[in-house]
DNA sequence: TCTAGCATGTAAACAGTTACATGATTGC
DNA sequence: GCAATCATGTAACTGTTTACATGCTAGA
């Protein structure tokens, strides 16, 4: 349900072909909700087919571009307003901490000490882009910083985490 | 892939019937992987059909026992030390919080309100849960209590977050 | 002319959810 | 005897990934 969603809140500030928000999908909107091109163009026939978004121009190479119409805009801010189902959340980290008691207590560091490490690199990462990409005004640029924001603390959180569970599985082992 | 690494963490410490697995999956690993009961059966079916886990006793009302054999546990050690794959990350909330300039910065706020009281009450009810269980020792206790402790570092962070973003978006409309 | 990038699509397989279906046994 | 719970399974549908397929067009 959460990808046509994205589709529409792109259309939403904006025309675009299915192309253009491909690119989308693999910059902005990597870190918050992948799709491949395969997905993508499926479900904007889909939309097309339903009557929220219109094939506003065409261009060359059978080039669509999108634009939201009334009806889209409608299910998007209701979509936006209903946050009442709450999100199962599945997460291979913890999975892998879960069961690590199977792994030796060194390897299971080592597993716990590469986690920390990758969430710091990654933080580098993000706050690499913070500082590249220019926040000038726009709604997409103020939630965009939030939602930027979100992920930096989350890769913060999970490096001191993981030198935590380090630490106390050294304290226990000793 | 990862639900076949659930059963096979679980068969890991025990043998357990398909059912007695389910419950786990109700209580302890909800917050971690959670999986319904057709998925479950059917895994453990192909796990059997596999060799990574064989029928170890049967019992009153069609009860099978699985036990987990070496190619299973083989499996599960090269699962648990490969952390190569990074996994994707798809977050409804990020999607939400992306596009949340559609509505209007009042609407928006109580979303973010909400996101954030939703937060607290959940850190308050994985702190009780922490109290109530009994971290005596076994393996599973150690790696539970790191896997809760995550639980309630992200619950908190993103408490502190949504906050955070309420006072942005304030600043930001004064 | 030829290559890189533009541009859209289909098919098959896997993962996950929801709903339905069936029957056995234990304890009151 | 009956209700609760034990116990396993199947079918249909939705979402996601991977691989394949096709053709156009702008610029060096």
């Amino acid at each position: 349900m959460s990808l046509r969603i994205a589709l529409l809140g792109l259309l939403a500030e904006h025309p675009y072909s299915g192309y253009d928000m491909m690119k989308m999908f693999d910059t902005s909107l990597a870190n918050v909700w992948p799709a491949t091109q395969s997905q993508l163009y499926g479900e904007l026939n889909k939309l097309a087919g339903g009557g929220q978004v219109t094939v506003s121009a065409e261009g060359p190479r059978g080039r669509k571009e999108y634009a939201l119409t009334d009806l889209g805009r409608a299910e998007l801010h209701a979509w936006l307003r209903d946050d009442s189902q709450e999100q199962v959340h599945r997460s291979e980290l913890l999975l892998r901490t879960f069961f690590l008691g199977e792994l030796d207590p060194a390897e299971a560091e080592a597993v716990l000490g590469r986690v920390a490490e990758r969430a710091t690199e990654n933080l580098a990462l993000l706050s690499q882009l913070d500082s590249e990409i220019d926040w000038d005004g726009g709604d997409l640029a103020v939630y965009g910083r939030l939602t930027l924001e979100f992920g930096k603390r989350l890769r913060a959180m999970q490096a001191e985490w993981a030198s935590w569970a380090v630490a106390q599985l050294r304290s226990r082992s000793s």
